[in-house]
DNA sequence: ATATAGTTTAACCAACTAGTCAAAATTAAA
DNA sequence: TTTAATTTTGACTAGTTGGTTAAACTATAT
């Protein structure tokens, strides 16, 4: 029956997912993931063939889901000022609800670069260079934004999104001492980091 | 002879370190480590009773490594401008020469955040706001930086700092595609990130 | 020289791990 | 109902892994 093929063939992903994100692929066991699926071991590699299989299968659907929250950016009608302030909003809520992603992917990618960069092969930066331009041309150039500042100013804001999750233990330890609770610096650090990025690029052309 | 223990043990000790910071510690083995040593695997529980032992050894000072970096901000005598821009040369400089290290401490924090915790509890946050607000008392009162503001503006600091080496492998990966060599855009990044927190700072009041 | 203490090694082990396989159970088709 | 195909299981295996142990080696002190 198609039904329960999708049903274990999808709880064996689901406990996999949440395996892997806990352990990393080299702590995460196949008998943990088959235990979490209440399965036998032996039907993990009847659907995925080897531990390698299942895992990329996990990597690329969570790397994939950390992409796609960068597109609606690129095509959004809203001004710039706007879009950054979505971006930020969006994309940390997502985090807010998936909240052991960024480490995990981080982690993986370190460990084994190549795989990320199969999946960046398929991303046409340049083109979506030229839509932002399209988009915002008078914006850029009143704030200063070229495609030679755009790698840094992109990854900045990407780093100040993504580092308070992927930094989690470190920041909670020390919030902990000051009586700051995590998810209340997250939350404010939607509207924060906006405002951070907006304002550090109206004073561009001053310097 | 004590000049013979401190050869082997101090060439445990970096061997673990090179193998632990490229593979993590669930990934690493302690053949690896013996053999990158150029000694019997017996000589490691010899010196370091367990994988644990050698492990927590490592992560301590590389631990210890990172957060010495901040200190210099809390005594140097430099304006608050200054302190910024000696901040984003001195950590990304000293992330250059160890570019590994970023991404080990992040994930094995992740996969036990205890053990930064006990860390943690050995820094007196408030003391550092206090020797802060001494030294710039005018200048936070101008920027508009209060006790409040200061973990989103830290972490923001660290995030832009840290980051880019943290998600390396990404970043290389989109780099490629734009023709950008990452020395290069590190290179960049000291003063790109010193500029931006700066800019961002000195318009707060307008909002 | 020889006894003593510290260092290094080779051989070994028990526990664990990803993966296999043939048989059993379940489902679909005839 | 019988047959064929698919799915699930339990038992097993070959290879790894962290860790142990007793013996060999080295250096120091008497």
């Amino acid at each position: 029956m198609t039904e329960k093929d999708k049903q274990t063939e999808e709880k064996i992903f689901e406990s996999a997912t949440e395996v892997f994100i806990e352990k990393g692929m080299d702590g995460a066991r196949m008998q943990d993931i088959a235990d979490h699926a209440g399965i036998n071991k032996s039907l993990l590699h009847y659907y995925y063939r080897t531990k390698d299989h299942l895992f990329n299968a996990v990597f690329e659907m969570i790397a994939g889901q950390m992409f796609k929250k960068f597109a609606p950016v690129f095509d959004e009608k809203l001004s710039l000022e706007e879009k950054i302030k979505f971006f930020f909003r969006e994309h940390i809520t997502f985090m807010q609800k998936n909240p052991g992603l960024p480490a995990f992917l981080l982690n993986e990618i370190n460990r084994n670069p190549a795989r990320i960069k199969k999946l960046i092969r398929q991303i046409d930066v340049n083109k979506l260079w030229l839509t932002l331009e399209a988009q915002h041309k008078d914006e850029l150039k009143k704030y200063n934004i070229t495609k030679q500042t755009i790698p840094q100013l992109m990854s900045t804001m990407a780093a100040i999104s993504v580092f308070p999750f992927a930094a989690r233990g470190i920041l909670e330890g020390i919030f902990e001492k000051m009586d700051i609770n995590f998810n209340d610096y997250i939350e404010e650090r939607k509207v924060f980091a906006a405002d951070f990025v907006i304002k550090a690029i109206k004073n561009d052309s001053s310097s």
